[in-house]
DNA sequence: GTTCCGTCATACCGAAAAGGTATCGCAAAA
DNA sequence: TTTTGCGATACCTTTTCGGTATGACGGAAC
């Protein structure tokens, strides 16, 4: 099927005639290959001309490629002009900041934060809650000036300064289990049991961080699909289903039936505070991690609790 | 929720700078009221900006509105001509036309139309085929070079050439119904029957010309949701659900417990073929007209069968 | 003053497009 | 021959976009 021929897509022909390598354009584009590769694809089909030549490391330009190169570079580079002149009008209108606050620690933690934030930007100031990733695509895409998120995490092409503000995880055990007595436990101890985790789209790089961290450790969970809600998960596991791990801030919530536990691996498996922002916002960043630091001063230890 | 700032949505603002009325600007622009009203929305929390002033009659720009279309502007008219450039290039690629064929006849129509083209066109040929709404839309965007298509229809800032060919629609009863004896109805006799008919989004136009010409024959069917499928509603209809209205070439079909029968007002209610394509395209469209005189000279009086 | 009409905004829905993961086939490199 | 890095394909999820229906509001007409 043709197409309506998008600005976006003669960018991402650009970058890709560049590097000359799907796979690198696409890191450079921040997305995955195979979108990219059909961008091309259909671009090609679009024009009715072949723009590259695959060959099996890489690809080459055809000279109508190279056409079509000359063709669209100018409107790009107006269309970048254009961009910045608008986004500059956007800031010579004094907008007030829009900052996102990552759901990964429990929203209290935030509390004194928050009242900083708008003493500071007055109460035009806007905060979007939302996951880690999700932020920091939404950063990217300049909807989100600057984000308080959880590290680790993956930021190429992101201002990024960790704070110093981290929690670990907590285990969440249901009251009936005998593991629920203990209030410290080695992941170890607790292997095999089933656990509510979230699936790897939702956070690649941290799951992938606790599956080294689970591994090292000899812990090999039953896993369970993670509820999105937090206090359907609590409900989930009061009921006896299974466990979870926790940020510690969420500690602050007390369910029946559920025991929070320490962990042994408290050190390795936790989350950090960390602010990411568009590499033109340092100034608001830096700014940001003034006020975190005076706000976010009670670190809960990453060994223990 | 701020978004990333389309060259589409520059494009639009220009023309509803241009027009000052949502209302026109959107017809111009071939799209609904509704979503323009959006997009302007969705600019001006953009950039930060109160581009327009709405009063009730209308808009009007502000000093930062006209401060955009100024910056806006070469942009827009850039990627016109770029647009242009690749397209010259895709003409000039001797490309294969890609032809749209309407669903709306029993494709056994087009048999010898089908043929022609490929003659005419080589194997390259793409047919597309789709409801006749649907190909007006393709052929804007500029995925199908021209189409074949049902009318009545709605088809502002295409090129249209009406065809002889036309076919009224029948009446196609369940064999069980005591009407399915005669050969031929008035409409009227059949009022308060089920019908069978599709619903207003598929074809509005045509719906509409249905409408009036129910009203003006006193026919009152009691509406029932239209199956996609040709071969289901059939089904459904010899099944004894409800009755349906075809176009004569689907008499074609025989299938058992149905029964086709011309209605008095076939002259009235009936489809007639028609070729659309872009302004651009009007040689093709030249010669696809003399292809289709030529291999649809079978036409199916209006008022008889 | 009341009614009517045109205008833009809002709510909601379905279709289309974009991006993501998993995986394959392939050719060059080891 | 095996391995590795590349692009292509298949399939799924999320987002966006456009459409219809409908509401609120202000000027125009009576």
């Amino acid at each position: 099927m043709l197409e309506s021929l998008d600005v976006r897509q003669l960018r991402y022909f650009a970058v890709v005639a560049e590097e000359l390598n799907l796979r690198r354009a696409a890191e450079r584009l921040f997305m995955a290959q195979p979108p990219l590769s059909r961008h091309m694809k259909r671009l090609e089909e679009f024009l009715g001309v072949a723009l590259f030549v695959r060959h099996s490391r890489g690809l080459t330009l055809t000279t109508e490629g190279e056409r079509v190169l000359e063709i669209v570079r100018p409107v790009l580079e107006l269309e970048t002009a254009t961009r910045e002149r608008l986004h500059a009008l956007r800031v010579a209108g004094a907008r007030a900041p829009v900052i996102g606050l990552t759901t990964a620690f429990e929203q209290g933690v935030f509390a004194a934060l928050e009242s900083r934030l708008f003493a500071a930007h007055g109460p035009g100031l806007r905060l979007e809650r939302a996951t880690s990733p999700r932020l920091v695509r939404e950063v990217r895409r300049g909807r989100v000036d600057a984000a308080f998120v959880a590290l680790p995490l993956d930021t190429p092409g992101l201002h990024v300064v960790p704070l110093s503000y981290a929690e670990p995880l907590l285990a969440v055990l249901p009251e009936g289990w005998p593991e629920a007595a203990q209030g410290r436990h080695r992941l170890r101890d607790l292997s095999g049991k089933p656990l509510f985790w979230f699936r790897r789209e939702g956070h690649p790089a941290f799951f992938d961080h606790t599956k080294r961290v689970f591994a090292h450790a000899g812990f090999a969970p039953m896993l369970k699909e993670e509820p999105t809600e937090h206090d359907v998960l609590l409900a989930r596991i009061a009921a006896g289903e299974g466990m979870g791990l926790f940020p510690a801030s969420f500690s602050a919530i007390r369910r029946t039936g559920v025991v929070f536990a320490a962990l042994a691996e408290g050190n390795l498996l936790g989350i950090r505070l960390g602010l990411i922002a568009r590499t033109d916002f340092e100034a608001l960043a830096e700014s940001l991690v003034r006020l975190a630091k005076d706000a976010l001063t009670c670190s809960i230890n990453l060994s223990a609790t």
